[in-house]
RNA sequence: GGGUGAUUAGCUCAGCUGGUAGAGCGCUUCGUUUACACCGAAGAUGUCGGGGGUUCGAGUCCCUCAUCACCCA
């Protein structure tokens, strides 16, 4: 053997003997009836390996390996996710790089087919780096969430996904599980679609709160009092006007209200009066009523709200309650809109709405713009800047004080004024000279502002069509599911946050204005109607069906036509002309219709998809042998982040789709952050590259620091001197082989666990069983930390610094008999230190398994053994082997703080032992002597001068070392023992004498508490005898 | 604002149902005794965040305060 360990040049050989062997597919190496299947939390198919995959896959690795050579038939699933909007802006940004035409001028077909083709590139970049990690998943079963989609180069070779995914959502869309509307959703103006609340990062940023007035209708006036908490008047003014806060003035324009509480008595006059928003062309101010809603709060701001229901929540809500219309006022790239009538002419309409001439449906009033005419077109960050100007020109902002401190930094500004003042009411406010002049009141605030994931633009609530799921009507079963323990969630403490979540669900906006995705099935004709199938022609035949009983004499003809879903589009805004023609016909007369069906051009958020993972990859809707036989999955190892994307969806899903849980435990793990706690982020340049580590330490050194982190619910922080300590590890163990090889232990396999006689070899069989259970009982608990560390504490705590120690006089003596049962155990020891590290260590413990015997089989597939602790533990040879390491070590102790030169080898003198003490030395004379380094032993009745004392259980001994002994610190050393001895025999006694501690303690608690005094108690008597021995000598 | 978690050796953390504190790394001293210097031997270090309570007994359970982190508004 060599010296060390070539992990890069062995990893890659031992993955594909591995892979050439089909060690990895699905049910190798079973031999019992019981399954267990992971699938793999799907990577995205442009992603690389990161902190976070290693991890999660680390865990996986483990858990499906140990499974495996338990006999269990084993499945882990592999598979990468299509990652719609994340894969869509890879290669946008692609195409840009390469100076190609954007995606909207190469069109839907030809983007999509370019997509494909990066996809099939960087698909295997990740599964190249998961086989770097050693993650024995079933390649040959590989799935992809959009796998036979449309345009899949690779159609046929992995499960089709694709038609599982449209099946589910005609499915729900059949049940009424699944609908379309115009809701308030995110809008991500940089992709120009919709994402889901949980794609949104709410981030605290500066930003500012403006004061405006809003003008009462006609110049009316009221009495404006403010009272504080006694009731006491503190202010009170006639106004014509209420004032308004709004962190975005941009949207005044599309106003439908301002709000009010019920019971704020400062505005009770003005209540069901209109005011004017004070913006737009003088001539063409709109007025709005003021209306009451339990929403504003009455001590915030002015406690009156403008009310904007097309681009803010709460807005949106109090709109929907006091049916006020919602006003959109931006297009798809959150620009002012362009499109529509004059502004005129809009606000002439949305005025007489105001005033209750008039109403519109939804549609009319979303066509509705106005925008004044000279905003249109203007970013809304623009547009934002030119109202604040606009007002403050007008001289309808709130004004304050310059020294005002809600002005924030530029209040204290005012001691050094700026050359040059810039126009009123700009995000920079204020350039008074002194604190007499009055500024406006621009708040500077904190806010929380909304960015996409992706994009990290603002997002802009926004109203739009979309699809739903109504996800209040399939919570149910997951929530009970968790809750009566069919799925158990690991670590408990996730199970609130899965439940806090679901118990509070929203509807999910399942539409992306996206082209990489799974297409709706979905086609409107004419007049809107939908029809929801899995492909045109099923879709077609819906539609004849409805329009033959519609016209009973007519030739009902339906073709595809893309251009309909546009036709049906521009109808919702207001224009919906087929119908209409149809009241004045009789329809027994129609003789031939022609229907047009287009399809919607949306796609599915692509969590919709992965939300069917554990059915789709096993082939379902086919009643396939996988699916049978894996599902319900085992275990799902994911990271917390993705508890509500992700687990709680499938979760949802699988129970709305076949109505069974889709795995019985999930693991949730925590992040990897850096080593001072920092996130892993590619900004602030901390990220530890999993490949690098590899490249440097090893796989399994990687994988073995991850494992041993891996305490449940706590976040692991990483730090590369951890990781070089496993890879020393790894060393260790390897050397540890080394010597075995060097003492004729390597050859034949062990056939079964061997029985031999001396004690050292029984000692050490019945350790190898104790931590067998140990790793076994760790697995089972999901406490991968406990397992990698009980390994780690017996393969270099026990094996290496005592076992192999032990041996050395062994082999170095004459006795053959003991020299070949020696051999044997040893041969015994180490395969089970390589079997039971394999799922940690899997890389090097194959290689240790290949060179140190004749095999047959390799140890991916060897046999976990199930030996008790109970069957193979000797307890005479534990205690033996007990007493001999104490003794060792305290002779070397003393040793070492008496500078006893670690060469020189010394005379022992015992001065009393017991029977046990006396027999466990003749056996084990060799053992202590060498690793003691002592010459010889002759009994004495009591210490010579100058000696040193050891005391051990059963006995003490004394070692004359008169040339080199500090009598005073040899004192010193005793007295130290003495007091940590005296203290801890205090408690105990203290204890004992406690009747009520007699009384109430458990039984053996008590007994052990009686022994372990006793033994205190004789060790403290010793050491007294050699202080005083030492006191007559000085 | 609501929720969750954390606070234990210089650092990073274990410590599951209460029985009197452990590991790794780091640090100090010594050492080529042929498995291993990616090593061996020895050693030092803790009012377990503060305060209160329950208990014979609290790092562990309860209350409270402080600080930090994360999630959701």
């Amino acid at each position: 053997m060599d010296k060390n360990f070539d992990a890069q040049s062995a990893e890659p050989r031992l993955y594909k003997a591995w892979e050439d062997a089909r060690a990895f597919a699905a049910g190798a190496n079973a031999s019992s009836d019981e399954t267990f299947s992971i699938m793999i939390p799907p990577p995205n198919v442009t992603g690389s390996l990161h902190m976070g995959h290693a991890f999660n896959n680390t865990l996986q690795d483990i858990l499906v390996r140990w499974h495996r050579m338990r006999g269990h038939d084993t499945l882990w699933q592999p598979g990468t996710d299509h990652a719609g909007i994340a894969t869509q802006m890879v290669v946008e940004r692609e195409l840009a790089k390469e100076g190609n035409v954007g995606r909207r001028e190469m069109g839907r077909e030809k983007f999509i087919a370019r997509v494909w083709e990066q996809k099939v590139n960087s698909r295997g970049t990740i599964i190249g780096q998961l086989k770097r990690l050693g993650a024995s998943c079933d390649w040959d079963r590989e799935a992809f969430t959009m796998g036979g989609a449309p345009g899949d180069p690779e159609k046929g070779k992995g499960p089709n996904f694709h038609d599982a995914v449209i099946r589910v959502f005609v499915d729900l869309y059949n049940k009424g599980l699944i609908y379309r509307g115009k809701r308030l959703v995110n809008w991500d103006p940089h992709f120009e679609t919709a994402i889901s609340d949980l794609e949104v990062e709410n981030i605290e940023t500066d930003g500012h709160m403006w004061h405006f007035k809003y003008p009462l209708a006609g110049g009316a006036t009221y009495e404006y009092v403010e009272k504080d908490e006694e009731g006491r008047e503190t202010l009170r003014e006639t106004r014509d006007y209420i004032s308004i806060a709004t962190t975005r003035p941009e949207t005044m324009l599309g106003d439908g209200a301002v709000a009010v509480h019920p019971s704020d008595e400062r505005y009770a006059p003005i209540v069901g009066q209109l005011c004017e928003i004070p913006v737009g062309p003088k001539e063409h101010r709109r007025l709005i009523p003021i209306i009451t809603d339990e929403y504003p709060d009455p001590a915030f701001g002015s406690g009156a709200v403008k009310i904007t229901g097309a681009h803010d929540f709460n807005d949106y809500a109090v709109a929907k309650r006091g049916n006020i219309p919602c006003y959109r006022l931006m297009d798809t790239k959150g620009q002012m809109r362009a499109d529509g009538a004059p502004h005129a002419e809009a606000a002439a309409i949305a005025l007489a709405v105001a005033r209750g001439e008039k109403t519109l449906t939804e549609a009319e009033t979303d066509a509705l713009n106005l925008v004044p005419d000279d905003l249109r077109g203007l970013d809304r960050f623009e547009a934002r800047k030119r109202v604040v100007e606009q007002i403050t020109a007008e001289g309808l902002a709130v004004m304050t004080a310059a020294d005002d401190p809600r002005l924030g930094a530029s209040a204290k500004k005012q001691a050094a004024p700026t050359e040059e003042p810039g126009p009123l009411g700009e995000e920079v406010p204020g350039q008074a000279r002194d604190s007499e002049t009055l500024v406006p009141l621009v708040e500077a605030k904190k806010i929380m502002q909304p960015f996409g994931d992706r994009s990290k633009v603002v997002i802009e609530p926004m109203l739009t069509d979309q699809w739903f799921v109504d996800a209040e009507k399939i919570v149910g079963p997951a929530i009970e599911a968790v809750e009566n323990g069919t799925v158990q969630i690991l670590p408990e403490q996730d199970k609130k946050v899965y439940f806090n979540w679901l118990r509070e669900i929203e509807p999910w906006c399942i539409s992306r204005q996206l082209w990489w995705g799974h297409q709706i099935p979905v086609w409107f004709d004419y007049a809107g109607n939908q029809f929801c199938a899995p492909d045109f022609a099923a879709a077609a035949r819906e539609a004849e069906e409805l329009y033959r009983a519609k016209f009973p004499n007519a030739e009902v003809e339906v073709e595809e036509d893309e251009e309909r879903f546009a036709t049906v589009m521009a109808a919702e805004h207001g224009v919906l002309p087929f119908p209409e023609l149809w009241e004045d016909l009789d329809p027994n007369d129609v003789e031939s219709v022609i229907v047009g069906l287009g399809r919607d051009p949306d796609v599915l958020d692509t969590w919709f998809s992965s939300g069917l993972w554990p059915i789709g990859t096993l082939g379902w809707p086919e009643e396939t042998e996988a699916l049978n036989k894996y599902f319900p999955t085992s275990v799902l190892v994911t990271g917390f982040d993705i508890i509500f994307f992700w687990v709680a969806r499938m979760m949802m899903m699988q129970y709305a789709v076949v109505g069974q849980h889709p795995f019985d435990t999930v693991y949730v793990h925590a992040l990897v952050r850096d080593e001072k706690g920092k996130k892993m982020s590619k900004s602030l340049g901390n990220v530890l590259d999993p490949l690098d580590l590899i490249d440097k330490y090893g796989a399994d050194a990687v994988r073995f620091t991850l494992a041993s982190m891996a305490a449940m619910g706590r976040d692991l922080k990483l730090a590369e001197s951890r990781i070089e300590g496993y890879r020393n590890f790894g060393t260790k163990l390897w050397s540890a082989f080394r010597y075995a090889e060097l003492n004729g232990a390597f050859g034949a396999a062990p056939a079964g666990i061997p029985a031999p006689t001396t004690t050292v070899n029984r000692w050490i069989i019945g350790e190898t069983a104790r931590v067998r259970e140990e790793v076994d009982a760790a697995l089972t608990a999901f406490r991968f930390n406990d397992a990698a560390n009980a390994l780690y504490a017996f393969v270099w705590g026990k094996v290496c610094d005592w076992y192999i120690e032990f041996t050395k006089p062994i082999f170095a003596s004459e006795d053959a008999e003991t020299i070949a049962e020696t051999r044997a155990s040893m041969a015994w020891v180490l395969d089970q230190c390589a079997i039971l590290l394999h799922p940690f260590m899997p890389f090097i413990t194959e290689e240790l398994w290949c060179v140190s015997a004749e095999r047959t089989k390799m140890l991916v597939h060897a046999d976990w053994p199930s030996y008790a602790a109970a069957d193979l533990v000797d307890e005479s040879a534990d205690r033996e082997i007990g007493w001999v390491i104490a003794m060792i070590e305290a002779v070397r102790s003393v040793r070492g703080e008496m500078n006893v030169p670690a060469g020189l080898k010394v005379n022992l003198l015992q001065l009393e032992l017991d029977a046990a003490g006396r027999a466990a030395w003749t056996r084990n004379a060799d053992l202590i002597q060498k690793l003691a380094r002592i010459e010889s032993i002759t009994e004495a009745a009591s210490a010579p001068k100058g000696s040193a004392t050891i005391t051990v259980p059963g006995g003490s001994f004394a070692l004359p070392l008169a040339d080199i002994i500090d009598v005073g610190a040899e004192k010193a050393r005793l007295a130290k023992s003495l007091e940590k001895l005296e203290k801890d025999l205090r408690g105990l006694t203290g204890r004992l004498k406690n009747p009520k501690f007699i009384e109430s303690a458990p039984e053996d608690v008590v007994a052990e508490t009686r022994e372990l005094a006793a033994a205190k108690a004789a060790e403290e008597a010793r050491l007294k005898t050699a202080l005083a021995r030492l006191d007559e000598v000085a």
